[in-house]
DNA sequence: TAGATTGTTAATCGATTAACAATC
DNA sequence: TAGATTGTTAATCGATTAACAATC
């Protein structure tokens, strides 16, 4: 189905596809050439048609790409028709929003449960879960099997409670604490939400100093 | 004082730089090497010592780099030491969430104002700040001169109340909105934070159609 | 058929890595 | 001095862009 091996910056760009396919077929276009998304996403066409022979021939010469069918291809490749169980770890101000605010249905994932070690927090209700003690992920982890961790966790914690968490099975982590986390591609998937840098690279950006 | 253009992998490396040199000299580590700081980060001596030689010359032959220097000079370059002002727009969970976990002084930035659309919200305190409605910006910009806006609002409002901010002498948007903004970079720099497209990547690895 | 646009190969460009003289 | 490690130039690698035959 695919070529060998993908390389980060093609996956950076598949979400922007789709995103933007999504918003293609909302208004209703029916087909579109590599030339016009690339002029659309400030891409050139020629990357266009070879990020997406990474993954199969979708496009028909003369004609183009149709919206609806390359949309609903990059939603199977990027995987957002899966239905994978993930938990968020970390209650917080954070944890709330994510948990209220993130569609995981749309990405492939839903919510199985929120988890918190602070007993004023358990017990709880938030976007209608029940936040539960961390004491029990060990027995809802062989329960339930979730397969990705959100880490709303504190930077001190993170490290030790991945490592617990890989060791109940969880496969991947949304990792918003500020912290690089250490785990072997080969048995867990990291993807690090630093804020943090995000806002020293327009601090960079917005220095005077240049 | 710098190398004609940097490039964006470099500027994307540097937090990583500031935020270990930071922990290096919390634990007390005097001096590091490039090939020591590689190990550590994973990436290569040789990439660091041609990262850091766009910015100056900061390291001592058969020495290495003084931590504390290093940092100090990484600091400057990023433009942590600077002051300058910054606005929360849309006061929302996430408005509020980046309102009180954000040190923006640690960034280079001091919080001069909260702002909603909705009256509901307009008046309630946030981190300290009393939420403004958005219909005071144009007076609260022309007085407080704010330098960038933190965009919490939703997809549909962002690039027409971007417009309006830049028209009130915005110069950078931290943009959280789920949409890429359009922006003469001349004029605007944006940092987009696109939650939906990092979820998505987690998806990609996690995906079994591989 | 003629025009358009793909998939794909070749050329270019830029970023990373390796090598090494300079020097602390 | 000898060993270590820098700053910097050269070599390599990978990603982006250009070109074009295939074909709808």
């Amino acid at each position: 189905m695919q070529k060998t091996s993908i390389s980060e910056s093609v996956i950076r760009r598949l979400p922007r596809y789709y995103r933007f396919l999504s918003a293609l077929e909302c208004i209703g276009t029916e087909r579109i050439s590599s030339k016009e998304l690339a002029k659309q996403l400030g891409l050139t066409a020629s990357q266009i048609r070879q990020d997406l022979n990474c993954f199969g021939e979708f496009g028909q010469q003369g004609y183009g790409y149709n919206v609806s069918a390359l949309r609903k291809q990059l939603k199977i490749i990027i995987g957002l028709e899966d239905k994978r169980s993930a938990i968020i770890v970390g209650a917080g101000n954070l944890g709330k929003v994510i948990a209220a605010n993130i569609d995981f249905a749309s990405f492939g994932f839903y919510l199985s449960g929120i988890f918190d070690i602070d007993r004023e927090i358990c017990g709880k209700k938030i976007a209608g879960f029940t936040v539960r003690h961390m004491e029990e992920l060990p027995l809802f982890c062989k329960n339930e099997k979730p397969l990705v961790a959100v880490l709303c966790i504190p930077e001190e914690a993170a490290q030790e409670i991945s490592d617990n968490l890989i060791g109940l099975g969880i496969k991947g982590f949304w990792n918003f604490s500020h912290c690089y986390l250490n785990a072997d591609p080969d048995i867990a998937q990291v993807e690090n939400v630093h804020l943090g840098d995000s806002l020293m690279t327009l601090s960079y950006r917005m220095s005077k100093e240049k």
